[in-house]
RNA sequence: GCAGGCGUGGCGGAAUUGGUAUACGCGCUAGCCUUAGGAGCUAGUGGAGCAAUCUAUGAGAGUUCAAAUCUCUCCGCCUGCACCA
């Protein structure tokens, strides 16, 4: 017999896919129901695919090969994200053209993409640093601008002073500069946004012809999608969504102390903050550092050059500072005084740098006594703690300091309660108390190092609150029964604690020595003490609003999507500085049918060197704007473009005279944002994808990718998407139906796969060693798809062992055709095969459709196991299993298919075809039942014997035969049945006192 | 700190409408075959015990005839965000 030759095989499959395109390409014209299977398209590389990428790739290509199987119109297209820093990096170093290193990778990539056997359809392939890409990527910058969503502003961006040069967020991580190491600072600069703000909430469609269209935000968008909670949990977390109320703070009238008086027009400034509860608890108020009303009263702070002192240092702070002190700071800005619109009551006001510029309005209300930030400055510039907040229902109370641990231990040891001594993860020590038969647990955490002697814990009714020496560490609740359990218990020990609880907490708990962060009920705030904590944010906002005093807000904490970026390698923002143009009011958009500008937004200007600009958007027919290839890629503080003269030297398109390109470049995020659109149309020279053919192929059904873009590409692309809609241009608001994360592949020693540690493995060694198919199975075996997993060298081994078990019997075995299909019994066909075979059908399509793949393959090894003791088999149950292989090990199946089908070579005289244009097979219902199964039966849930029965048997007679058994009988001596439950086709369980 | 998730043999993992725990694979053990084997075949393989049997899904409790699965508490690990008022 022929050896198994994976080499042969896959590349003669490999050879005849690509003469027969038609089998993978996703058909325009077809009336079959589509399904669009995306992946998520990577960046090309010079290292070429990592394991990781096999495995995503595999498990679309195993779905979108299944569904072909089962009569769909297929979508399962590829590309490059192209655009992007390395490449640029590499330039810099080598003075090789990005275009050119971009294309090698490319290469690259698409023929491991074929080695590995993929099924996509070429004929759709786009790379987005193609002109015939970034052209449509700088029409929907121009679309967004025209409709008022791309805006230019001053705003910080990440500086290396040692390269000089701008540097992206993902280059600056941990506050220092990539390439040198040197600290990151902020410096201002003009830059381009994107409004993505304005699509966090539902919007009404802005475009004329679709009035009635509400978008769907991005927020309430995750609702209607089949995401990963955690992706779902980060988008939210990211965009940071808070419910809170703007106060007016007076600053000039320190009359003002009757509440029912207005502002009436006085200096005031404004808070955001989510505890208008904790208002009376307020003793002084901080400003940013950049709050604006610094310099608005400059003139009144009689610390000044103190002030100005502090506001240089925080300004020369490197991200890495702010980060690593988390020690606050601050100065108080002498002579001022705000004013409490609640109480009257006069407050000092600081500026210090924990308070960030950039949220909220730029300014607390400080309240040390709940909050941990406030607290921590409060202690350390003795400021007043006033508690506000107390938590609800105190019903009893322990109390245990270090002073009194020994005792505390020998009073629970007189009582009869058990406990022991252990170490939580944070080195503190705990007594774990446990009560009764009942068991129930306490943990009175001593902790030595954070307790002073005579500080406590406290234990009370509903709930379990740690205090520590400045601050509520957790509680937790028990039921009602529980409680009673424990006061009762306790009894003695609150006794003698008691009257030192009561102490402390008339010293401490309301002297300002605890930090209550909780909700609770209000004490201490006048007319609103009693009320808890929702009650009192609801009545307290009421007041505000009714005094004109403050408002009702909701804070984000997203900022619109900063896109420009200082760099060569990406597509150009289609931008013409005009100076003439700037001076002529009223301007008009140079014209332009594709894009709307229904709000008739007229240019916006800009500043350079004192003189207005106005920002031009380059006509369409006017697309793309190319990148230059005279640029000198060393880094300048500019973009390499600036010194291409042929690239920024431009007419006007309005007026004609001289003007100035825009150089910066797009973030490649935004060439992301809308690729998938561009796969239905790819050949579209008229527009970035035709709405019928949008229609047709989009949303996307299923979109696999790394869990690292969790956030951004997909907070994006939903973004564009709703914009789309919004402007009228497609149906839907989300565009992305249901999304899947593969996990990360660990390398074999458990860590990360890294160059650095040389841990890596390379798709081409391992398809070299053991073939596409085996390593296609090895990955989807290594468990669910969507787990972090440690590669494994030896497993492999398996997955080759289990294709050679195949190719083994596909040649041994003796098909007959019993003149009735796969189902009939056959001479010499092992007896459960028909069944097996139409369990292995449901199992593997069941399997497929939740992707879960590791274990459909295990249920192929099975049927593989099982038939492989067989000398025949029926010709129609060969042919079966072999479209169920087909998706996991397209190369093997195809082989073992025309072997049985047609002389080889494949197909050559027209006798038969590809496995692929086969039909999926079904199952038949009756088949994956068993005829007869294993009835269990227990005592008291124990198994104590099985028998083979009927599977439809009665529960009668079930019980019957279990009674009958002699296992049973043996356990039923002396005993009496109490009760027999019995569980149709399944168990028997006899209950037994 | 906040949010999401996880914890089952020597290893990757199966089993969640509660119903035979450890499917499938790796590894390991024994035997066969072989000049040889990091090949192949056969059998075995959670732990304890000669056996009957007992025992085991991070720990403890609860609900149930029955819990890896549901509830509660604790412990441990991973991921994302984080001075966001």
């Amino acid at each position: 017999m022929e050896k198994y030759n994976h080499k042969n095989i896959e590349a003669k499959w490999q050879k005849y896919w690509s003469e027969q395109p038609e089998l993978y390409t996703a058909a325009d014209e077809s009336g079959k129901d589509k399904q669009y299977i995306l992946d998520m398209f990577p960046y090309p590389s010079g290292n070429g695919l990592h394991a990781g990428h096999v495995e995503s790739y595999t498990a679309t290509d195993i779905m979108s090969r299944y569904l072909r199987l089962k009569g769909k119109n297929v979508l399962h297209p590829q590309g490059w994200d192209a655009f992007g820093l390395p490449a640029e990096n590499y330039a810099i170093k080598t003075k090789i053209q990005p275009a050119i290193t971009t294309r090698q990778a490319v290469a690259t990539f698409k023929q491991q993409m074929k080695m590995m056997g993929f099924s996509y359809d070429w004929s759709r392939e786009l790379n987005s640093s193609e002109p015939d890409y970034y052209k449509w990527t700088q029409w929907f910058f121009l679309l967004l601008y025209k409709n008022g969503l791309a805006y230019k502003k001053k705003a910080k961006v990440n500086w290396c002073a040692s390269c000089q040069t701008v540097l992206a967020n993902e280059q600056a991580e941990g506050g220092v500069c990539e390439r040198c190491g040197h600290p990151v600072t902020q410096k201002d600069m003009e830059q381009w946004f994107f409004k993505i703000t304005d699509f966090i909430e539902p919007s009404f469609a802005k475009a004329t012809e679709a009035k009635e269209r509400i978008t769907s935000g991005l927020l309430d968008g995750l609702n209607k999608v089949d995401w990963p909670e955690s992706t779902k949990a980060a988008q939210k977390n990211w965009i940071g969504k808070s419910e809170g109320a703007i106060i007016k703070f007076s600053i000039f009238n320190f009359q003002f102390s009757n509440k029912s008086q207005k502002p009436n027009g006085q200096k005031y400034f404004e808070v955001f903050t989510t505890r208008v509860d904790t208002i009376f608890g307020c003793t002084y108020l901080v400003v940013a550092p950049e709050h604006k009303i610094l310099n608005e009263l400059k003139l009144r702070i009689k610390n000044w050059p103190e002030v100005e002192k502090y506001l240089e240092q925080s300004n020369k702070k490197t991200d890495l500072e702010r980060m690593e002190s988390k020690e606050k700071t601050g100065v108080e800005l002498k002579g001022i005084k705000a004013v409490n619109p609640f109480n009257g009551q006069e407050l000092p006001l600081f500026v210090a740098d924990y308070v960030l510029a950039h949220y909220g309005t730029g300014a607390i209300m400080a309240v040390p006594a709940h909050d941990q930030r406030d607290f921590e400055f409060a202690k350390k510039y003795n400021l007043p703690i006033k508690q506000v907040v107390k938590p609800k229902d105190v019903l009893r109370s322990v109390v245990v300091g270090i002073t009194v641990e020994e005792r505390f231990k020998e009073e629970l040891k007189r009582n009869g309660i058990k406990f022991e001594v252990g170490l939580s993860k944070n080195k503190r020590e705990h007594i774990r108390v446990i009560l009764g038969k009942k068991q129930i647990e306490i943990y009175i955490k001593l902790a030595q190092t954070y307790l002073k002697p005579d500080s406590w814990v406290e234990i009370i009714g509903s709930e379990n609150i740690f205090i520590f020496k400045d601050r509520v560490i957790k509680n937790f609740s028990f039921n009602d029964k529980k409680i009673l359990n424990i006061c009762q218990k306790f009894e003695p020990l609150v006794k003698h604690y008691k009257s030192l609880w009561e102490m402390l907490e008339a010293n401490l708990f309301y002297q300002g020595w605890i930090c209550y962060v909780d909700d609770g009920v209000l004490v201490n705030s006048g007319e609103y003490n009693g009320l808890t904590s929702a009650e009192a944010r609801e009545k307290m906002t009421e007041w505000l609003e009714k005094e004109k005093v403050g408002r009702r807000k909701i804070n984000y904490k997203i900022r619109d999507w900063l896109v420009s970026r200082q760099r060569y390698w990406g597509a150009p923002i289609p931008i013409i500085y005009c100076r003439k143009c700037s001076e002529i009011s009223n301007n008009q958009f140079p014209i332009s049918k594709q894009i709307p500008n229904p709000k008739n937004i007229k240019f916006q200007t800009t500043i350079f060197d004192g003189e207005e600009y106005a920002m031009i958007p380059v006509p369409e027919k006017d697309l793309p704007v190319k990148l230059p290839t005279d640029v000198d890629f060393m880094p300048t503080g500019q973009s390499p473009l600036v010194n291409s003269e042929s690239f920024h030297k431009v007419k006007c398109p309005v007026c004609g005279s001289k003007a100035r390109r825009e150089s910066d470049t797009m973030d490649t995020f935004v060439c992301s944002s809308w690729y998938y659109f561009r796969y239905a149309d790819v050949q579209n020279k008229k527009e970035f994808a035709g709405k019928e053919m949008i229609k047709k192929w989009l949303p996307v059904d299923l979109y696999v990718g790394g869990a690292e873009h969790t956030v951004l590409h997909l907070l994006y692309a939903r973004f564009f998407t709703k914009v789309l809609h919004n402007l009228g241009y497609i149906d839907f608001d989300e565009p992305f139906l249901k999304l899947r994360h593969q996990g990360i592949i660990l390398a074999e020693d458990g860590r990360k796969m890294s160059k650095s540690l040389g841990n890596v493995v390379n798709p081409d060694e391992v398809v070299k060693q053991y073939g596409a198919d085996a390593l296609r199975l090895f990955e989807m075996f290594m468990g669910p798809l969507e787990d972090m997993k440690p590669w494994n060298t030896r497993g492999i081994i398996g997955q080759v062992r289990f294709l050679e078990k195949i190719w083994q019997f596909y040649h041994k075995v003796k098909l007959t055709d019993c003149g009735g299909g796969a189902n009939k019994p056959c001479e010499n066909v092992p007896e459960g095969m028909p069944r097996l075979l139409h369990k292995t059908i449901k199992k593997i399509t069941e399997d497929i459709e939740a992707l879960r793949f590791n274990t459909a393959i295990a249920q192929l090894m099975i049927f593989i196991n099982f038939a492989s003791k067989a000398e025949t088999m029926p010709q129609a149950a060969a042919e079966k299993f072999l479209i169920l292989l087909a998706p996991f090990a397209p190369h093997l199946a195809e082989e073992l298919w025309a072997n049985i089908k047609s002389p080889l070579p494949p197909f050559a005289k027209g006798g038969s075809h590809s496995i692929f244009k086969e039909k999926w097979p079904e199952y038949d219902k009756n088949m994956v039942k068993n005829e007869t199964i294993n009835l269990v039966i227990q005592i008291n849930g124990k198994t104590r014997d099985m028998i083979k029965v009927s599977a439809d048997i009665s529960e009668a007679e079930a019980k019957k035969l279990a009674l009958a058994s002699e296992k049973i009988k043996k356990w039923l001596v002396g005993k009496e049945a109490v009760k027999i439950i019995f569980v149709k086709g399944k168990l028997v369980n006899i209950v037994i006192k």
